[in-house]
DNA sequence: CTCTCTGCAAAATGTTTGCACACTC
DNA sequence: GAGTGTGCAAACATTTTGCAGAGAG
C-alpha cells in the first residue's frame, strides 16, 4: 500500500517525499470522522508512534493543505481544525453546523442540490463581478446543539 | 449623544456600562468599512484617545460579541476581525470574499435573493433534524483577487 | 459610595522557526 | 550519497488573566 496512495502519488508527483509520519498522518485523517486540531492528531499519532513531533504534524498539515488534500478551518474555538478534502477523503461534500457553546462540530449533506442550484449561479456571477478566481467555499451555522439546550 | 445609542441601551439594559473606551471602539466600527483587529482598533483609537489599551479593546470586542453587537470572524490570517452586526451596524446583509494570497476581504451583498430561498429552506430542515437552533449563518469564498493575479 | 471597568505586566495558548541529525529516494 | 524531512528547544504572535487603582452610576 505504500506507494498505492493518491495523495501520495500526488506528493510525490510534487517532488515531495513519503515518510512514516506523512503516512500515519493522512491515516489518522482517513480514520476519523472528527474534526482534529493539529494538537488532537499529534495525540492520537502518540499511542502508535510517539516518535512524531507535534512540528512535524504542523508542518505535514501545512503541507499537505497547499497541496489540496486537506482543508483547515479555524472556526473560532481557537485551534484550527483540519480535514481530508472531499478528492483525497471518503466524506461526501459537506458543510458545518457549529455549537457556541460546547464547540461541537456537525457535519450535513442534506440539501445539496438546493445548495448547488444557489452556489453555482452566485459564484460565477461573484466571480465576474469581482473578478475574483473562486476556489472553494464555506457554508457554515452557527448556534446551539440539542445537548447544550436551546435558549 | 452619549445615552442616545441603540448600542448603548442594550448594554445599560444588561447591566453594563457605559465608557469612553467602549463607545470609541464602538465609534471605529461603525465608521470604517474594513474588516479590523483589536490590534488594528487598538492603533487607530490611540491618535485620539491613547489612553486605551489593547487588553480593554479585546474585553470590549468580546463583551460587545456576547451582546449581539459585534460579530468575530476568523478567516484564517492569523488574526480575528471584527464588524459590527447588522442589527447595530450600517452596512447590508452581506457575506465575504477572502483572498488565499493577500488576505483581502470583499463585502458582497449581490444574490441576496436566491441566497435567502437557499437558506431558508436549509435552516428549517437542519434545524429540525439535528435538533439546532440556529443563530446565524456565514458563507465565505476563498480564491485570488483580481491584484493577486489569477493562476 | 459601590461596584464595574481599566491599564499594566505577566501568563497562557497555538503556531512557527533554526539547527543538527535522520531518513527517503 | 544528495538533499529533503524531522525532533527538539526556543521564538513568536495573539489573546487572556491578576491585581490594584480609576471611573460610572
Amino acid at each position: 500500500m505504500r506507494h498505492g496512495h493518491k495523495w501520495g502519488n500526488k506528493l510525490r508527483g510534487c517532488g515531495f517525499r513519503l515518510t512514516i509520519g506523512r503516512e500515519a498522518i493522512v491515516d489518522i485523517l482517513s480514520h476519523t470522522n472528527s474534526h482534529m486540531s493539529a494538537e488532537d492528531i499529534f495525540f492520537a499519532l502518540h499511542a502508535d508512534s510517539p516518535n512524531i513531533g507535534l512540528t512535524t504534524v504542523y508542518r505535514t498539515l501545512e503541507l499537505l493543505e497547499k497541496n489540496g488534500i486537506v482543508s483547515k478551518y479555524e472556526f473560532g474555538h481557537g485551534r484550527a481544525k483540519f480535514e481530508l478534502t472531499e478528492a483525497y477523503g471518503n466524506k461526501p461534500h459537506h458543510h458545518h453546523l457549529i455549537c457556541r457553546k460546547c464547540g461541537t462540530i456537525i457535519d450535513y449533506s442534506d440539501f445539496m442540490e438546493d445548495e448547488l442550484a444557489y452556489l453555482k449561479k452566485t459564484e460565477a456571477g461573484l466571480g465576474k463581478k469581482y473578478k475574483f478566481t473562486i476556489h472553494q467555499h464555506s457554508i457554515s451555522f452557527f448556534g446551539i446543539c440539542e445537548k447544550c439546550g436551546a435558549s
